[in-house]
DNA sequence: CGGCATCCCCAAGGATACTG
DNA sequence: CAGTATCCTTGGGGATGCCG
């Protein structure tokens, strides 16, 4: 990703390290349930079936899986209210919070050339 | 996405139509050899061939797919020079480089995080 | 070389259910 | 309400082969 894989200088191993580190974090999160989840989470502080609400079609499972991973890597933070029944919340941290920058101009992207996209697609149908 | 969703509006029904319009689009791009071939294509024209090498991993098969998909919505187009043995051709489209615009602030943000994300994995698996 | 079809298998992911 | 586990199905995606 952008890195060189050249070979022979003694950092090399750390080089390459950082790259296949650098692609499983980018395959963690480019997946359309991370990224819907980062954009619904935003700046604002969610619990659980909140999230669930907001992320059109997402199972239980994916959520709680997805959350898991967005967790692991830093990106969300979770508290839990021990409470019965239980309360969960998550919300995003500052690499989270960077990240939906980004999404957010993906969603731009996407409302910017839906027309292109569907023109596009009608044309590649009647071939 | 952003769109809301009330109802009643007269206009509702072309504007739940281009929601899942949109969602569908970002579910097509929002997967990583999608991002991963854009980047890789980056202003150039590559053969098919090519853009394999470029993204590690790849398999022919998903490689064709994805680039048929990234056809079909207009973001890369395909030459064919019909000699033989086949010379095929893929360049982004004026979208596609747009998209590829959102999809190098994926990779920095990657690149800028990567030590914060690296350590939170420490941190996470030894709870 | 690159497109397309076929086969095949594993893992993604939905549904369900029990627990605290 | 949310986490975890189990089961079960489906289709994603690899491997292979043939054709233009």
């Amino acid at each position: 990703m952008g890195t060189k894989q050249l070979s022979g200088s003694p950092e090399d191993a750390d080089l390459t390290r950082a790259d296949s580190l650098a692609r499983e974090i980018f395959s963690d999160v480019a997946n359309k349930w991370a990224l819907l989840i980062i954009e619904a989470l935003g700046e604002r502080t969610l619990r659980f079936g909140e999230v669930r609400d907001e992320v059109e079609g997402i199972s239980h499972k994916m959520l709680t899986q997805n959350l898991r991973m967005l967790e692991r890597n830093g990106l969300a933070e979770c508290t839990v209210y021990p409470t019965v029944p239980p309360k969960v919340e998550y919300t995003l941290t500052e690499p989270g919070l960077a990240l939906r920058e980004t999404v957010h101009r993906m969603c731009d992207w996407t409302h910017r050339y839906i027309g292109h996209i569907e023109s596009s697609r009608d044309r590649f149908e009647t071939v």
